[in-house]
Formats: structure tokens, sequence, C-alpha cells
DNA sequence: CCGCAGATTGACAATCGTTTTCAGATAGAA
DNA sequence: TTCTATCTGAAAACGATTGTCAATCTGCGG
């Protein structure tokens, strides 16, 4: 069948609303649980559930970063458009978008020389920022 | 009496070693699962409790890499000593080493210019090899 | 303004990968 | 062989995420 479908079913309720704003408003990488717990403190009525299925919408849509941060959570946060990637202070968790045009190209062509295509990649960098620096005399 | 006890009471057992064994020969990112699954098929006897505290074990000693490939499913693999990265086969699982110094480099200057120091970073190219290409018919 | 259809919500159950528990089996030393 | 700390593994526990489904909204047409 040709129907011309609206495919833009969406609508906007309270929770989505609410769940975009926060996360406009945040700089730091959170959990869904997080993301929750911050909602209800604000006020937001609004249930697990439904945090991570915006979450998960909002991931697909491009408008949310998420990361696995190795123990056992994703990890979502609001994200420029353009493609980028994070230097994370491993101290202090403070966040830094990085370009990254070499590693694209780079990336780009060792998949290609070796035939594989429909690329995606992960690149995180971890540090110690300058203000950590002083701060820290025992590691772990 | 005021023994000295060691520290290191670590057993060959058959599972252990079958686990090592089995790592070894394979250039692929595994889960604890299909390690499992290929051991059983092996004729090794061996829980998969078993194999995800050795897996557990080994990536504590360093022996062994752990990727998350962004399904819920952590990866294991054995690795060459040297720092490389990898590119992998998302349908297959295939696995190719790459070196990436160009990367590292980029990594390396990045961190500096924003004041990081004692750098480390993550890389992984994901993709549909060239086998798996024309395999694949149906689309997400 | 009213009502309808379909999108959305949320409490709860179900999954899924991984970890813990704990009693029985085993490796290594004496 | 005996002894004991380490290992093993089946099953239960766990924590994050997803599915279910009836009740509730949003947006549109009338």
């Amino acid at each position: 069948m040709t129907r011309t479908k609206p495919v833009t079913g969406q609508r906007t309720t309270r929770q989505r609303s609410a769940i975009a704003d926060l996360l406009t408003q945040t700089d730091d990488f959170l959990s869904a649980q997080q993301l929750h717990d911050l909602l209800v403190a604000r006020g937001d009525s609004i249930g697990l559930t439904t945090v991570y299925r915006n979450l998960q919408a909002l991931v697909d849509a491009g408008q949310v970063d998420a990361i696995w941060d190795g123990s056992g959570e994703t990890r979502y946060r609001h994200c420029s458009d353009d493609h980028h990637h994070h230097l994370v202070c491993r101290a202090c968790g403070t966040t830094v978008e990085v370009q990254a045009e070499p590693v694209e190209r780079w990336a780009a062509s060792i998949a290609e020389s070796h035939g594989f295509h429909d690329i995606s990649h992960t690149v995180e960098i971890f540090g110690i920022c300058s203000p950590c620096t002083g701060e820290r005399a025992d590691d772990d």
C-alpha cells in the first residue's frame, strides 16, 4: 500500500519534555536510573520505563550520546549535532567534546582497506585533567 | 607457628586450562556464552559460571582483552603484547588487529592540548566484512 | 467544544547477562 | 594417602533493560 502515512507520529508529552529538558541542562553522563531519580526529585511524575523508552528514542534520533562506562550501566548525555568523541577525566569525570576528523578518516580508510563497510566506531580518551593532577596522591 | 602462607593459591585445573587453551587458538572476540558453547562442543565439560570466573581472572591479569560491543554482551579475546586496536565485523565477529599510530598521536596531542595527562584510550571500529555483505538480505 | 484513533504511559513481569552462594569435588603439599 | 584451601557448577540472586497491556493522554476532525 502506498498510503502516505504520517511518519511523524510524535506527540509532545509532559514526560518527554521533562526528559529532554533535564538532559539539556546537564553536562554529565547520567544513567537512566539517575535521570529518573533527578526527574522525580524535580517533582516530575514519571515512570522508569518511560525514561528508558524516551532515552532510546533520543539516542536513535542522534540527539543523545550513549556510552558504556564498563560497570554495567549505559550512560546518556545530550550532545552537539556533529559527530565527535569524548575526552574524559578519570578522576573527576569532566568531559570534553573533541572533534576527530583525522580519526574519522583513518577509521574509514582502515575499514575500507579490509573490505569492511557500514562502519561505526568508538573512540574515547581517558586521562587526568590538570586540576586533578595536583590533588591526587593515592590511586584507585 | 608463624608460617609464611603462600599467596599464590592458583591451581591448574582442567577447566582453567581449557579456557586459556581455546582463547589462545581463537582470534575473534567471544562472549562468555560463546566461549562456553565452544568448550562444550569441543567435549570439555565445564560450567558457565566457571567460564565467567576464569574470564574475569584473565582480564584482571591483563592476559585477555574485554570489549563492549554495544549490544549487551562483553566479549573477550587474547591479545598480542603491543598496543593495537580492533576492526570487528558486526555480523560474524571476525576481528582484525590494526595498528593505529596516527590515532595514538592524535589522542596524545588532543589530550595534551586540554591539559590532560596519563592518557589511555579505547578505539574500536565496527563494520560488516565483505563475506558477510552478500549474505544479508533482511535489513534491520 | 466533543469525541475518536492512535500514540504514550507506567506498574509489573519477563529477559538477559553476570555474579553470588554453597556444598561437593579436586589439586597440591606433607 | 590424608588434609585443606582452592575450584567447580547448579541454581538462586541480581541489576539493568525490555516487553506487556490496560488506562490515559494528545492532536485532529467534526
